[in-house]
DNA sequence: GTTGTGACGGGTC
DNA sequence: CGACCCGCCACAA
């Protein structure tokens, strides 16, 4: 298994990360801030790695475009974005073109 | 110790 | 609108 710990940083996006609401949905840059950090790239790589999966919601965490991401952003035409439906089995909605509305499922840990 | 890259964000052309 | 660049912090080689 893995002989690799996660530091301290990647524990602190686990932490907000798993408590993200279901039907609800965080960004890379709110997930940042939220932890003391700027690094929206580390926090995706620190989800990348997530060693925490299922338990931190990892499809939870979106772009500030509303768009999922790339945890699975290779969906060309008969191939589905598996994340999407998780997110669309949770509640939120996503248009045509997989955006999030934010202003309505984006989640803040203030308001928790 | 240095270099490069990354599941990003925002600004500019 | 889309494409391009820079900057941010953290981590792996």
């Amino acid at each position: 298994m893995s002989g690799r710990v996660p530091t301290a940083f990647e524990m602190r996006v686990y932490d907000y990360v798993r408590m993200i609401p279901r039907g609800r949905v965080a960004t890379y840059g709110n997930v940042a801030r939220a932890i003391g950090t700027k690094a929206t790239r580390a926090v995706g790589m620190a989800l990348s790695r997530n060693p925490y999966a299922p338990e931190v919601p990892c499809h939870r965490v979106v772009r500030a475009d509303g768009d999922v991401g790339g945890f699975n952003g290779h969906a060309t035409g008969s191939e589905p974005k598996r994340k999407v439906k998780i997110l669309l089995s949770e509640g939120v909605e996503i248009g045509a073109t997989g955006k999030i509305d934010l202003s309505r499922f984006g989640w803040v840990a203030d308001q928790a």
